[in-house]
DNA sequence: CCGTCCGCTGAGAACTTCCTGAGAATGTGC
DNA sequence: GCACATTCTCAGGAAGTTCTCAGCGGACGG
């Protein structure tokens, strides 16, 4: 399978920058990886690259700077800025408008493979007719853009780590994740908490969208939690 | 035939270190074993290592330096890590993100090749879809993603141990294998017991799968168990 | 044909995992 | 700054799983 898109990463933490690279590659992206913005215009200068994933504060020169030099070498290259929560510059605010888009440290993986998506598909796609920013499984939808969880055509209302913990138990349907790949994905990669969370919120979610209806969400003891269409009365 | 992968395990214990050469080349792995952090890098040097199997607490560096300098040194390396239970180390959240992923101990062997074959299918095949996880007897299937057995396609329930015991027997259909076959592959080593565990969950097992259609399960008394297809009426 | 051995299975004790309600702590919007 | 939503922890209880044991019965050897 070809790489859904080239990208690149530029963060200097060793920690962050490797458990990006790494979970990106998985997530079926080519990466390339630089820990300052030198070696970011010089790697993409070598590379063709589709987005950035840029930390705004770099040892040499902040993030913005590197992304207004690349821009000046013609490349229309749309970025994800990765920012401290608490220094929320003003700058960040105006990026929604063009392509760009920003996540908060500490973020979820989740969330920043969702972000990547959107921005890919805002910017590749002029064409905005495929609507495939809904997941569906039987008669669950959940639609990116309008952030929004229906069963059986009624809307529902989750909060945000409902929204996220369904999403990826939706994009991984028919196969059982266990807690700590939950944990991992769903989670901010700073949570220092117990498993036990996400029973909680399995439990929440159950109440929602699992009450009536055939059940979609299924515990496999010992192992971990399972979405899938329901079975014909014969098991198959 | 050549070996499937070539593997490196790092363990200081030598019991374990010699459990997991031993009963990893006999899976058909090529095995090379360091009991500490210098002399798997040394190793690696030597070798081309495809997966490495190796334990968090070593003598001189723990398992997440060794992991990282490996890695420093240019080759993607993916690991599986062995780990006390309850010693659930922060470093370890993450491990499930990118290809890694931990047993904890004591650990069961086929625990471990499963898992070694996982990582092994994630991170070899850039193609994650086709490749079925699927193993296949007769009518009876056993689906490692969706942990999930069926006969005749109606989907049965079964209980971690009960899986993994049929994984085992399926893996090695048509060979009869002893009690104490199973029960040092299936149950962890450190187990107890008496064989007399493995006749409960036979006859578990059976009750499950092996209560209508030909049975699969076959008794060779004083010997042991197999697993095979059913013969034509001829008795061929 | 008989006694012994081996394996099968039901019962149940001990244990583990999971679910859920309550509540504290934190964050967010008005 | 107040009200409300959300996140997270914890603990009790429910449910499922593991393991042992003992009685039964069929298989095998003599």
């Amino acid at each position: 399978m070809a790489p859904e898109a080239t990208l690149l990463v530029v963060e200097d933490e060793t920690n962050i920058r490797e458990l990006l690279t790494t979970s990106l590659k998985f997530a079926g992206f080519a990466v390339h990886a630089a820990p300052d913005g030198n070696t970011a215009m010089r790697l993409a200068e070598e590379h063709d690259i589709d987005l950035a994933v840029m930390d705004v504060m770099l040892p040499d020169m902040d993030g913005f700077t590197v992304t207004r030099r690349l821009r000046d070498q013609g490349r229309d290259l749309p970025v994800l800025f990765l920012t401290a929560r608490d220094s929320l510059d003003d700058k960040l605010k105006g990026l929604t408008v063009g392509g760009d888009d920003y996540v908060t440290k500490p973020f979820s993986l989740e969330e920043v493979v969702a972000r990547i998506r959107a921005v890919l598909r805002r910017t590749q796609n002029a064409e905005p007719e495929d609507e495939d920013t809904v997941l569906r499984v039987a008669d669950l939808e959940l639609d990116e853009d309008r952030h929004e969880v229906a069963r059986a055509g009624r809307v529902i209302d989750v909060s945000p780590t409902e929204f996220k913990l369904l999403r990826y138990l939706m994009l991984n349907a028919n196969r059982v994740l266990s807690k700590a790949q939950i944990l991992d994905h769903v989670w901010d990669y700073d949570f220092r908490g117990e498993m036990g969370i996400v029973e909680s919120y399995i439990s929440y979610l159950r109440r929602k969208i699992d009450t009536e209806g055939e059940p979609l969400i299924h515990t496999k003891r010992g192992v971990g939690y399972v979405l899938r269409e329901p079975r014909d009365p014969e098991g198959r």
